[in-house]
DNA sequence: TGCATAATTTTTGTCGACAAATAATATGCA
DNA sequence: TGCATATTATTTGTCGACAAAAATTATGCA
């Protein structure tokens, strides 16, 4: 029960308000500040935003469309579980989905972008420097949504950003086994990776990026093995 | 201006008039009965379904997460253009799918899977010994949903699914073009395809799949270049 | 007491109505 | 007549209320 997220009631926009709760019910699950499982209440909804009900169910609609909450019919709703059982599947996605968008990055990107990449780049290395994994997580995703991105294809990087969703709330549980040497690692990386894109290089952009992603899959599954302690009540 | 789906307003069970209106315009959007740029009124909608204006709006939101719709705020909302500028985005994305839902039939299939095929593997060579375009577009599709749900990565049959609903609009607009000699070709390329899953033989499901789904965009990209004419009236 | 059935409460799905935002039309003035 | 402003109309977004479905509690009977 944290206090209002609420606008004078009047004050608001006119369609402004599914936005607000989509965008922040969506930071909420990925951040696992409701962690999966968590039911949603249209009313409770409705009362913490001081609005009606009918906004409050289009941006669980919305959710509900990307897979984030399960709605059963006539019954309650409430944020998805993450599958632990097929977890391989989203491996083979997120390795798959590296390769493609960096291969397409070499070949499609235009000057500007690697401007952008650089940025988040900075961010991440920054992150890293500061030992702070949470930053870590989301400036990684950033860097290489940026490079996906650069690859120009629609198709590729919506399914690579439900992808880095998803990965943002599995990396919540663990993420303080991140303070380890590994982080560095990946910065040197990903400078390798921007070089082979400026170069245009499609075949050595496509076998970093493959051995990068490996590598993080890699990490993740050392922390399911060591069979990590969450860190975050369910 | 058909006349009424609509049932005795009562009749209906509760959650179902959603579904029923999203079902409904989804093929009606795919088979272009709406081409792309028609527009979406609410309550001509809520007149012809004898329903509120609630339970359409849902569908419609639904419909715009998949990128079927377009909504600008506050103004018109209407079915989403076909993106003839970036189609290479399109078929980049198909044949890489193709590829791995296959390859992964390859690996992860059961047995039963193998039944399914087939006999959507047969539909599709009665559609084209009947020379029914419409037909072998839908059963082609079902028989490679079908592969890729065998391959049992729910990331990719996502976004597979999503490629072959787009290219049942794109196709609709040339499939009289599908009366030619190719089809055949089709069919056993798709037995060869059967085989090799069914041997567990993934490196030859990859190399099958490239060359099948190449063929297909190439097929397309013919019809493109040939200028054909549409056979709808846009 | 134990269990089946009935009454009550809670929550979701739908409705009709109102208000804001935009489009369309009309009015006034040079 | 031509154009800017004002008025009207249309359409979307939001609201409060009601009804159906399910969950919960209460009641009756052995």
């Amino acid at each position: 029960m944290t206090d209002n997220d609420a606008i004078s009631t009047s004050e608001r926009k006119r369609g402004s308000g599914v936005k607000m709760v989509y965008d922040l019910l969506r930071d909420e699950i990925l951040d696992l500040v409701l962690p999966p499982g968590s039911p949603i209440d249209e009313v409770q909804l409705a009362e913490r935003f001081k609005m009606s009900r009918t906004p409050i169910r289009e941006a669980l609609v919305r959710l509900a469309g990307e897979g984030l909450i399960d709605t059963l019919p006539n019954r309650s709703t409430m944020v998805s579980n993450i599958d632990f059982l097929n977890m391989h599947t989203f491996f083979d996605a997120l390795v798959l989905m590296y390769r493609v968008t960096t291969r397409l990055a070499a070949q499609y990107h235009r000057i500007e972008d690697l401007q952008v990449i650089r940025g988040h780049q900075a961010e991440f290395a920054a992150a890293v420097a500061a030992q702070d994994a949470l930053a870590m997580i989301a400036t990684n995703a950033a860097f290489h949504s940026a490079i996906a991105d650069a690859g120009r294809n629609a198709y590729f990087t919506g399914l690579f950003n439900r992808l880095l969703d998803e990965g943002r709330r599995i990396l919540r549980l663990y993420y303080q086994s991140y303070e380890d040497r590994l982080p560095q690692r990946f910065v040197d990386e990903h400078e390798d990776i921007i070089a082979v894109i400026a170069a245009r290089d499609t075949e050595a952009a496509d076998r970093l990026a493959t051995i990068h992603a490996e590598q993080i899959v890699q990490q993740i599954q050392k922390l399911f093995a060591r069979g990590g302690k969450l860190n975050i009540a369910l």
